[in-house]
DNA sequence: TGGATATATGATAATGATTCTCAAGATAGG
DNA sequence: CCTATCTTGAGAATCATTATCATATATCCA
């Protein structure tokens, strides 16, 4: 299996597009952060490690890392988006704690099975799901 | 059981607030209006019929809505909220086509049990979800 | 290796949904 | 019908995200 720089690597080859100094760092440091990070905090951490990289940048490549499969994009309560890298861990879904934010992920066959069925049913494929 | 506009009038006096002409035109929009809805689209609606209502008395009337119950907030794949009565139909998930944004509405038993489960074991209280 | 060329970048402006502000208007209760 | 309190409409403000644009940089090819 390969790494999730062969993987960028292989679709920023794929796309034409340009392997930077920057992307590397901003892709280390998403893959170094724990959980689930916003552009905000995931920016912070880029820009102790290289303060020229400007917030756009790390918006920019989050983008990429959503588009060739690294990334997945979600939305819990509130406003901002958060990532979270999809090649280190399982398909899961989450528990979002209203008061403090906390994020407790679990697994369930049965509800990717519903899930499957449903959408049969309904002559719906499914991509994705946020539970 | 009581109508809708039973239970905004009883949320709107426990809460020492007035019952306006906006408020009712609003509320009798958002009922007429079927499925899910947006602020702005709602505001469309409630133009037609009083073209002096303004949005952000829509959008501070949703919000009431929610406080009170009687519609529910999501978010699909859009930036944008939309909004559906509680009271109207049970519980239910969805389906959202990524492609026309059509939407299919499903319940599944399991599903919910398994939301409990899951929620029990790590002591957290579902207060709702969005799948 | 050196350029040419296409893509990236940083700074900042723009966007779009939602909320806030505030002066003027309307409701409820006595 | 008066007054205290809540609402309203209009537009400004906010916040996350995206677009713009002039400059910088990576990649490709001779």
């Amino acid at each position: 299996m390969q790494s999730a720089f062969d993987t960028f690597r292989d679709y920023i080859a794929r796309n034409k597009l340009k392997l930077t100094r920057q992307r590397e760092v901003i892709l280390r440091s998403f893959l170094e952060a724990e959980g689930h990070v916003s552009a905000e905090e995931l920016y912070q951490t880029v820009s102790a490690e290289d303060p020229s990289i400007g917030l756009a940048t790390v918006y920019r490549t989050l983008n990429l890392l959503v588009e060739c499969g690294l990334a997945q994009r979600r939305q819990f309560g509130e406003v901002r988006h958060r990532y979270e890298h999809v090649l280190e861990h399982e398909h899961h879904d989450h528990l979002v704690c209203t008061r403090c934010g906390a994020i407790a992920e679990f697994y369930s066959p049965e509800v990717e099975r519903v899930l499957n069925e449903v959408s049969r049913e309904r002559k719906f494929r499914i991509f994705s799901h946020r539970l």
